[in-house]
DNA sequence: AGGTTGTGCGCAATCGTTTGCGCTTGTTTC
DNA sequence: GAAACAAGCGCAAACGATTGCGCACAACCT
């Protein structure tokens, strides 16, 4: 019921808030305050059980050991982990995080953008959806800023992502060496730049080979992968003899589909997947996919982002932008 | 570069602090500010594109447009997904996302809480890990407050639960009808609820039909179900006929030991599992499940959340606390 | 003319911290 | 005995918003 400011904590010793505060955050040495008064406001500040209004301290010093993250859609099972990863690595660190969803939308991105802003967060992690870097730039100006997973062609920002074109390449190179020529990628969000990165490595390959490659497609969501599945595989003269599932969640639909029309991966076609969930050893037959490494990523994007930071804070001249593309790893399972 | 606040905007029109603050936030009616005025102001806020420093707000208001949710770990897949299904629901009623991560720590869990309250957050969502309800009663005097997943056994808080006894219940009968004997139970951690409940419930069902049920594990974890199983199974004179998994982690880690043991669910021994996660459909053999509706309890969560807000924000008595067992449901598949 | 009512706005306190600067004392130095 | 310095602490101004109260003026009524 009662508060505890420094104000009240002030009155109860007789010091000012001044000297109150010092104590209260560890700066006694450096102001030269008496052992008495060390002594006398602790013991007060235990008794009552005094802690500093956060509010109030962001509002004076602008920090608020708050790092923002935004992420294009939590509900995703990829961005949910890829989030959970992060808070863990921050609170590591003694940060909180606040979670901003801009679904895909440009608008939102731009609002959540604004709302770290006004609440003085010390540090944004974000997956970007916008096409071009001008916003995320001017902020990173003023706070610290990384991008994840996703990034922009030409920027000053530090990006930490998977390396999406090889990925792809490597699981469409995989395909043909199996032997499968003909084959159905089905993509995530066609303006993310994992997407088209993805897309472009498919056909790299599928082109190289001289061999017949599709994309179709347009969520990394279950639905996006039952439907376009089972819409390819339902018409009795479609030739593919592979999948190309560009997301875990995409995958789990396709195979839904599949199973619909009683078909099974390895046995009818090839499957691939790109994407980290473990669960895929568990399926029958487990996948073959593209991993990316979805902790590395997280944690190298959490250690830039203290770099930097940390440049601020010692006024250091900034670190050059770290542009990390992480290489994924094939792995072979039984799918194809 | 140049701020923007209050303060600038009176400044270039020449208005009071006071008179731009109302007419920013929408209160020009209420005090009767001219249309000149009004319009004067909007048209400067919008040309330097101003926006209220949150940070000042909450600091004024006591109020702070965002929710603390705190979590046991964030980094297992259940409490993610719980994370971001509440963040997503949160978002929708425009409210942001303070996430923090107990680590199942009763003393992490004090800090959490105490820097929610400090941070001025406008309500808490928050999965227990404490024996005792005190400081979260406490709390929630002065902040509405939601216990979610776990709850207290007498506790004048709301909480919205799975009723793990009867799904547990339910699921070991269906072992048992199905002729199993001897089953496994692989718990998570020991002190929760939900892990003593489950307990009850297969204890309550294993006794009652005077069959033979054991009860090991220690953690929701992946590594505790590949421990636990191993070891069990591994025992050649063992006499297991079946295994009750309290997680899908633990699922997982159960399934892997199995394998390393050639043994297969529903063929050489009946395995179930406690959890909801969608891909248990895609293991081979599906798995017989007791699901929990996540998304209901996220929801019916912050139902509750906001209709304690609402209340407080207009004075109302308080709504009686909802204390609500959700109903898990048996899905019935190939594993046993 | 004097009183009432209404309109439009500003003063200044407040939320709880932090921090530059400077004021007292007391001690040392030459 | 004056100057110089250190030790120990407080004043007051920030940070940027909100809001109760009241002031000034005009319009209206009797």
């Amino acid at each position: 019921m009662e508060k505890n400011t420094l104000l009240t904590i002030s009155e109860r010793t007789g010091y000012s808030v001044s000297t109150v505060s010092r104590v209260l955050s560890g700066k006694a040495q450096k102001y030269r305050i008496s052992q008495a008064a060390v002594e006398r406001i602790t013991q007060e500040a235990n008794q009552c059980d005094y802690r500093p209004n956060l509010v109030a301290q962001s509002l004076r010093t602008q920090k608020s050991q708050t790092i923002g993250l935004l992420v294009p859609g939590i509900e995703n099972p990829f961005f949910a982990t890829l989030s959970a990863i992060v808070i863990e690595l921050l609170g590591a660190r003694g940060y909180h995080t606040l979670v901003a969803d801009s679904g895909e939308s440009e608008q939102e991105e731009l609002n959540a953008l604004q709302m770290f802003q006004s609440r003085s967060v010390d540090g944004i992690i974000c997956v970007p959806v916008s096409s071009s870097p001008e916003l995320h730039e001017k902020i990173g100006r003023r706070i610290p800023f990384v991008l994840l997973d996703r990034y922009f062609k030409e920027t000053t920002l530090s990006y930490i992502c998977t390396d999406n074109f090889t990925g792809a390449r490597m699981a469409t190179e995989y395909l043909l060496q199996k032997g499968y020529r003909n084959i159905l990628a089905i993509q995530g969000v066609p303006a993310s730049m994992p997407s088209q990165e993805r897309v472009r490595g498919f056909l790299s390959a599928v082109n190289s080979a001289g061999a017949r490659g599709t994309v179709v497609g347009d969520a990394f969501s279950v639905e996006n992968g039952f439907r376009e599945a089972k819409k390819a595989f339902s018409r009795p003269q479609h030739s593919y003899d592979a999948v190309f599932a560009f997301s875990s969640t995409i995958l789990l639909g396709t195979i839904q589909a599949l199973r619909s029309l009683q078909l099974k991966p390895a046995r009818d076609l090839g499957v691939i997947s790109f994407d980290n969930n473990g669960f895929l050893d568990f399926l029958d037959p487990a996948i073959t996919r593209v991993e990316q490494p979805l902790r590395e990523a997280g944690s190298k994007a959490v250690e830039t982002l203290f770099d930097i930071m940390d440049a601020r804070r010692h006024s250091l001249p900034e670190p050059a932008p770290r542009q990390l593309l992480i290489q994924p790893t094939l792995v072979v399972r039984d799918s194809c």
